[in-house]
DNA sequence: AAACATTAAATGCACTCGCATATGATTCTG
DNA sequence: CAGAATCATATGCGAGTGCATTTAATGTTT
């Protein structure tokens, strides 16, 4: 009777906390003009960049990001779609497979993101203890 | 520079389980006509009824409600319009403080409660190992 | 090669959410 | 006690989401 109560009392101050932090990291990326979607993708365009030689890179195609990403295909499709319309980020065809796209981190993406990343990792070093 | 990496990390993982297992639990919550916030708010519900006589049961009002379930005051005021609409939830208004609305399981609520609530554990216990 | 199945991404729709504000009730203040 | 400040809830609005569907390209089968 009671075992099951407490694991809904602990998945219950789970969600709580996790939620509390999303909030707060929430506001902190929107104080840079981006929502936790949007700045996960830029991260994970950034770190792509970072771990390519730099130069030439085309950037990732949606579904490679929509696997690292966490975001439904729909919900990535919007959120690449609102950093293009900000000029963050670019979508390009991929040639091989033309039903494809590539999305990469723009001049001015990489700067936001950049400019964004402290503020995102100290409201998560800050949760987590240190 | 490894160790704020490994925090991302570690965030980014517990995010994706609470999402995944939110998921999950709305997913079997919908079998039952039901949101995870709608759930939530009839589960303090019974609680509540659960801890008192049982008989006399005016429920709670918005507020307490509000504390105890993390809802935003807006998200928590629709939870109980749509609940009061399916007639699972009834609201009167306190005599003492006209301003105050208490929110009562009806016997279809409770019924429904009952039948949601072994899915909602089910999931549960089984994230939680055990 | 033509027809069918599968895949990648975009989009219409309905829904929930948070923020800001509206409404109505109460309490405080001069 | 009139008027201002505060409080409890509801609601308009814009935004993001998931699901289902659409569109277009690729692969497969015969």
């Amino acid at each position: 009777m009671s075992e099951v109560r407490e694991q809904v009392e602990e998945w219950r101050e789970l969600a709580r906390q996790v939620a509390a932090l999303s909030c707060r990291l929430d506001k902190a990326l929107h104080g840079h003009g981006l929502g936790m979607s949007e700045f996960e993708v830029l991260d994970r365009l950034a770190d792509h960049r970072a771990e390519r030689g730099d130069e030439e890179d085309r950037g990732l195609r949606m579904q490679q990001l929509s696997e690292e990403v966490h975001l439904t295909q729909s919900a990535l499709s919007r959120a690449v779609a609102r950093l293009e319309k900000e000029g963050l980020v670019q979508r390009s065809m991929c040639s091989q497979d033309r039903r494809g796209v590539f999305v990469a981190l723009t001049g001015e993406g990489e700067r936001r993101w950049e400019e964004a990343c402290p503020s995102h990792r100290a409201v998560i070093s800050e949760a987590f203890g240190r």
